[in-house]
DNA sequence: AAGTGGTCTAGACCACTCT
DNA sequence: GAGTGGTCTAGACCACTTG
């Protein structure tokens, strides 16, 4: 279909249209074929760490050039929600199974590499306040998941984690199945809740150490530390936790790079 | 030349060669072309903010498809050294006439947005100390450019900038100089002595206010504030200022954002 | 109307991985 | 060897900006 630009548009506008979504239909044709890829995510039909159909195969099924696909592709990679590995496929980004663990953690040790100890604090079920229901776009009072967490870095405490999340998505949530569990958290909700992190944003703050904070990160009270409110999304903009870190930043500093 | 790979790649070999770059001969044709474009950057050929050939005329230059170039500039245009307007053409990226000033500021207000008021404190210059001239891949006693300046919110005083420049680089860099100036420095480095900042590296920690930082800021000794260590680059990765900015984030955050 | 970047297609070959 | 992503080409048309 060589130069019959209005034919396989129009055939994608279909597909688009089947799914029940309400992509705007004035976009480019690779957006369309993004915006179908990010459903087949978000439905769980295509799970974390799994292999996607091969670039050939998909134009196939969306009727579309193997080039349309590459285009939507390489953007859903740049922005890791795919990871594509050359000779074997493209697979479904994952915080669990990947070789640097802690993919939204910038803290960096001073010196050397390191390896994080995690300890569990606490984790109950709560009714959400009014400033964490705003946050995570539910409603005051609903149900919510409240998790304090302590990470270490050679015994040292180095980050302190009180971490909120809706209550619907996250029901078996327990500190019995917290602490079963090895590696991140992201990993976990992925497994466990089928929840994908995508993307957060981040306030950083310097703060001084209240009473309880100093104690649990071993600081004197108001010693300056980082704050860090971070908001995490999965598919669909949808806010899925909110965190607030706080660093302690004698041995370590939050890394970032600008371009 | 359709099907004859060899031919178009070993032009651009050619042209590298000729251009006495050491691009590795294994990276893609895409790549060979984007080592020479930033080479034009580099050169001052293509200066800040101005036009550069359409891709057409590049292709026709480098003896390459529409696509290959296609693809160098869309990588650059990905990691802001070049910006693409559509009907118009490609331009150089610059800090000078850019909507969002302080591109590499990422200061937040907590309501509203604001415009910086920029106060020079001092401007002086010294013989390297080792820390400083390490940092900027120079020898200790080298010639340097110190700087230090607040930038304040509505009068409020909210960021205490110390600034490291290599001073080979800044030669005619005077107090007077920079007072003249209106906008950003980088704009000012950019057009009076060709320095193009491409991309930064940021170490953030919480500290305490000492007695000269707490009077410049305006805030009580040992409040926390945060620290921002910044190290920028021009092309060829060659690092060309090193500043250390401490932010009162009383009314202010640091926003960042994570994929 | 002419020129630019933006999208889309089709087909070729290369580099890599696995069986 | 078969299959995958990666590169490169060539040509068409669209969307936008400017003279």
């Amino acid at each position: 279909m060589p130069g019959m630009s209005g034919s396989p548009r129009s055939t994608a506008d279909d597909l688009v249209r089947a799914a029940g979504l309400d992509a705007p239909s004035f976009s480019p044709l690779y957006r369309q074929i993004k915006s179908l890829i990010i459903a087949k995510l978000q439905s769980g039909e295509w799970k974390a760490g799994e292999l996607i159909p091969s670039e050939l195969d998909l134009a196939k099924r969306f009727g579309v050039s193997q080039g349309t696909v590459r285009k939507a592709v390489d953007e859903m990679a740049a922005e890791n929600m795919l990871v594509r590995r050359q000779g074997r496929g493209t697979f479904v980004a994952t915080h669990a199974e990947q070789k640097v663990q802690y993919r939204f953690l910038r803290l960096m040790p001073d010196e050397g590499s390191e390896s994080l100890e995690r300890t569990l604090l606490d984790c109950r079920r709560q009714r959400a306040p009014a400033a964490i229901a705003k946050a995570l776009q539910m409603r005051t009072g609903d149900a919510m998941v409240e998790v304090r967490r302590l990470l270490s870095s050679k015994g040292e405490p180095v980050v302190l984690d009180d971490i909120w999340l809706p209550g619907d998505l996250f029901k078996g949530l327990t500190t019995e199945r917290l602490n079963l569990h090895r590696g991140p958290f992201y990993g976990l909700f992925e497994t466990e809740f089928g929840v994908q992190m995508i993307r957060a944003e981040e306030k950083i703050r310097a703060v001084a150490a209240d009473a309880q904070s100093a104690a649990l990160l071993q600081v004197p009270v108001g010693a300056p530390l980082l704050s860090v409110e971070r908001l995490s999304f999965t598919y669909g903009d949808k806010a899925v936790e909110l965190r607030r870190g706080l660093y302690s930043t004698a041995t370590h500093f939050y890394r970032n790079e600008l371009n």
